[in-house]
Parts: structure tokens; C-alpha cells; sequence
DNA sequence: TAACTGTCTATTGTCGATAAAAGACAATAA
DNA sequence: TTATTGTCTTTTATCGACAATAGACAGTTA
């Protein structure tokens, strides 16, 4: 057992959606683009494809013969990549049970609790410590720091330098960037989030990374790009455990949103920065309001 | 050869040194702490001193028996730990030797060419991607973004928006805070390396990045703080193969630096924030002149 | 009785092995 | 003659094993 094919499972299931309304399927290269996926897995999807009578495959003709059924499809947790299922362990570990700060963390335990080897283990906490809530000893374990109130405020303060210059630079791109096109989608779904807040209140989350993702790229930074990173995987944890207030939370927040949007389309560096502040400040004093 | 007894050798050879002036050594705890290592490894490190003749041990006595010699230290070479020879290679292939952006990296090739095993080589590169030089392929190879010039602007900026930030949060500080006297003493080496700047010249690289991150760290901010890693790493291993104008880079930096710590002791944050930028400013222009 | 030592156990760091996945190259088909 | 397929090799992701190191506990010494 020494790599699950996780990867062949997920691009599995991908395929069978790409099965919806085509009498046949393309090329093996193509498809590799499609799903992301070698010629090497697309091949293993096509040959599993053929045992399950899903399409005739020969060489170039790979004819449809019926559509999938549920049972065709793998579980989806079948489906999930070692990182992610750490990531989660960890996660829920660390945000949603009571851990205090300054807890050791056992890379053995860890392992040993999720059933998996220690190297993917110390692989994701290599990975997870540019995050600042953890710390190595070396040649020991590791420290939880706690996700405190003193985090969340170190947090929000790079957070705020990096997204006020981003906004800046926003409105500087030219009318033609794909940027405005993004912006325009985004400001979009806000609306029909709104329209409908009571059912899709829950939605928000996502769209939020989605929007100041996209400001952050205009700073054409990989630094503060990436350090958004850190911001996405704290807010989308953090609120997934803290549902207090949700509905009310996201609403609000979309509208400050779309002040904010309007402010760049403006394209009036002072309304801008002064629309990114408000939002901001309400930001981090939704965060500060839930950590105890 | 599960692993290499890296840390015994370089706790022990830093363990002769202790033996320069007493007659008996402290207890096993004690060294324990002096030396940053376990008890287990202290015991290991006197059972050899005594094999060696160097002590006689006997429980809490430890009495010195004579001086060490040359041949009684480990070899340099059979100190490092596993990650720091990986990052030296690592470092000499790509800002060393002529790297490409868009470049390949392959974890076996690299292990195969150190002789270590690739998870290692996997670690590192993972600790290292946080650097923004590489980046990885899922399920395949990482990727060299090369150390260009849009690199040290990107670096830069972030570095300039931090360093302002931190500089101005300096001069805040009460005046029993321990930056303070930090800062003098770094003052006085400044002093002494320009006094024999012909000489020690060479000994800039670690005062300035000792500085630095004095100057950073008053910002008690995890993200800044962990930021200037990036910086200092880079500076580091850039100016090693870089000796163009050392001397007098180096001079300008020194007086620079100490109209920057005057401005800090002055406590008056305009001046504070004209010296800093000055010095920001000319270390941009002397890296961005540094790459092709 | 408080710190130290002897002894033992648990965890970390690293390797080699192996299934999964990527990818190279020649043969084949349109 | 260009893209596609068949086949084969290389690399990645992951595990289990094991030496080095850390750390726990009880017995010992001052």
C-alpha cells in the first residue's frame, strides 16, 4: 500500500460528468487537459470505463455506450488526497476541540490517530508552520502557539497592509485587464447571494476568498498572494466551527463588499481605501468578537 | 544508516571547548542545557571524553584530565545536519551555478547527486517553497521561477512595507525594553568594523542581517518577523557569490545603518522613517544592480 | 530533600522499497 | 506529416524499519 490512487479515483468521477452529452469521447492527450490527469491515469480511467461497459474503446474510438449510474461513481472519500485528509484532521484538531496553547504536538500520535505513515505527517506540518501557528523544536516536537487573540491581531494587521496597497494597485490596471471582467462576475453573484440571503447565506464564505483573492492578485505580488494563503484556510476553518450570528455576519459583509466593489470601479483612490478600511475594521472586529 | 549522529559530533566538539578553563565539568542537566542537547547525548558526549582521556567520570565527578587536541574534534564537515548540506547545494545550483526560470527540479536527481534519500530532499523543498523561488506540480515535479529581477522587486517591496512599519513601531518601545541595549551594542560593532573596514569588511553580512531582525522583531509580529528569514537567506547566499564592490558596498551600508540607528535613538519617527527609506532605497538599487 | 544519575521507553530523522502517476519514444493511423 | 496510441522508463507519494535523540521515572547521592 505505498500510494493510494486517489488521483485516478477523483479524475474517475470527473470523467463520468464529461460523459453527460457527448455520443463519444476525445483523444487520450485531450482528456489528460481536461481532468489534469497523465495520459498514464486517463488510460486507467478508459480501461475501467470499458470494464464497467460505460463506452467501447477501441484505439481511437471510444464510443459511449451508456450514461453513469450512481453505483459507477467511487466514494467521494475514496477520492480525497492524503494532504487534504490531515488537513482536516488537523484542522478540526486544533480550531474546533479545545486545544491550548502551547500544547505539544506528537507527529507519532497524529499518525497513528488518522492511520497513516509519519512522513505525510511531517510533510503537512512542514508545510502548515508558515501559517504561524506552530512552531518546531528541532530534533523534538512540535509547539501549538494557539490560534489567540494576539494571532488573529498579528494576522489581521499584515492582512490590512497587504490589502489596502492591492486595492490601490487594483484601480491602476487598465480598463482592458481581466481583472474588471473577474470583478464584474464577483459583484454579480453578490447580488444573487443577497437576493436569496436566508438559503444562501452559506455561500459566502467562498465568494469572500474569491473576491479578495482577486484584489490581492492585482498587486502582482507573489508575497502577498501567497500570504493570502494564510488568511483563506484561518477564515475558512475558523468559521466553519463559528456559525454564530452567520446569516446576519455574511450579510453584512456583502454589502460592505459591494461598496468596496463599487469604490474600485470608481476607480477613486480615496474612496477605494476608504471603503477597503471599512470593511476591514469590520472584519477583524468579527474575528476578535469570536475568539473567547 | 537510519541517521547520522550529526548533533552528538556538534554538541560534543562545541563540549571541548567548555573544557578550556575548569577543572571539573557541571552536571549532566546543566551541560545538557549549556549545550542545547539531551541528557542522553550529554552522557554520550562524556563517555567518549573519557574514552578519549580527556576526563575521568565517575558519576558526579567529572574531573578534566587534560586539554583537547585538534584531533580529538570531529571533523567540521561531520556536523552539519542533514538540512543544512541540502541547503547549500540546493542554494549553489540555483543562485550559483546558471539556473534558469521555467527550470525542472527533480527530487531524485538531487538526492542521487547529495547521496541521501529523497525525503529529505522532499522536506527541504518544502520548507523552502515558502521562499517563492520554487513551486510545485501536484503529483510531479517542482518548478524553478529563478531568482530575476521581478523576484527581488516583489522581495523588496514587501521588505520595504515591513521594515517601515517595524522601524516606526521601534521608536515606541519603552526605553527599559532590551531592543535598546541591543541596539548599542550593534551600534559599537559598527563602529569597530568600519574602524578596520579593509579587513572586516566581510563580517557586514551577519551585522546587518543581526540588525535587521532587531529592528523587525520590535514589530511582534510573527509574519514579519518569519518574513525577514526570506530576506536574510536570500541576501545571504546572493552576496556569497557576489563580491563586486564588496568593500565599498559594504562601507556605504555601515554609515547608512548608523544614520538609521541615529534616527532610532532619536526616537523622532520622521527622522526615523527618511533613514530608513534612504537605506531601504540604496539596498534595492545595489541588489537590482547585482542581477543581470 | 532536592538535585543528580542509571535505565528504560517514545519520538524524531532518515533510508530503502514499492504502487501510483507522470512522461518519453517509437510505432501507427488519419 | 501530424496527432494519437502502445509500450516502456522515470519520478513521485507513501509506508515500514531503525539508529539517533529526547524524555520519563525510579533509585542514589550529597
Amino acid at each position: 500500500m505505498a500510494r493510494q490512487n486517489t488521483v485516478f479515483k477523483d479524475a474517475f468521477n470527473r470523467c463520468l460528468l464529461q460523459l453527460a452529452d457527448t455520443a463519444s469521447l476525445p483523444s487520450e492527450p485531450e482528456l489528460g487537459n481536461v481532468l489534469g490527469v497523465s495520459r498514464t491515469t486517463v488510460r486507467a480511467i478508459l480501461a475501467r470505463m470499458e470494464e464497467l461497459g460505460l463506452i467501447r474503446w477501441n484505439k481511437r474510438a471510444k464510443t459511449v455506450l451508456r450514461q453513469p449510474k450512481a453505483e459507477d461513481y467511487f466514494p467521494e472519500d475514496e477520492t480525497n488526497s492524503l494532504s487534504t485528509i490531515i488537513e482536516r484532521s488537523f484542522m478540526r484538531r486544533i480550531l474546533a476541540g479545545g486545544a491550548e496553547a502551547g500544547m505539544q504536538i506528537n507527529e507519532l500520535e497524529i499518525a497513528r490517530d488518522i492511520g497513516i505513515g509519519t512522513t505525510s505527517v511531517r510533510e503537512f506540518l512542514i508545510r502548515f508552520s508558515r501559517f504561524g501557528l506552530i512552531e518546531k523544536r528541532p530534533n523534538s516536537h512540535w509547539v501549538l502557539k494557539g490560534f489567540t487573540r494576539e494571532f488573529a491581531l498579528e494576522l489581521t494587521e499584515v492582512r490590512e497592509m497587504f490589502e489596502l496597497r492591492s486595492a490601490a494597485s487594483f484601480v491602476t490596471l487598465p480598463p482592458e485587464h481581466p481583472a474588471w471582467a473577474d470583478l464584474q462576475r464577483v459583484e454579480a453573484i453578490h447580488h444573487e447571494l443577497l437576493a436569496d440571503i436566508d438559503n444562501r447565506y452559506a455561500e459566502f464564505s467562498e465568494l469572500d476568498e474569491r473576491f479578495h483573492l482577486l484584489v490581492h492578485r492585482s498587486s502582482a505580488n507573489r508575497f502577498i498572494v501567497d500570504f493570502y494563503d494564510i488568511i483563506a484556510i484561518v477564515f475558512h476553518y475558523h468559521y466553519q466551527w463559528n456559525k454564530t450570528n452567520a446569516r446576519q455576519r455574511n450579510a453584512r459583509a456583502l454589502e460592505e463588499h459591494l461598496d468596496y466593489i463599487a469604490a474600485l470601479r470608481s476607480r477613486d483612490a480615496e474612496k477605494v481605501e476608504a471603503a477597503c478600511r471599512r470593511h476591514l475594521r469590520s472584519a477583524r472586529e468579527t474575528l476578535l468578537q469570536s475568539i473567547p
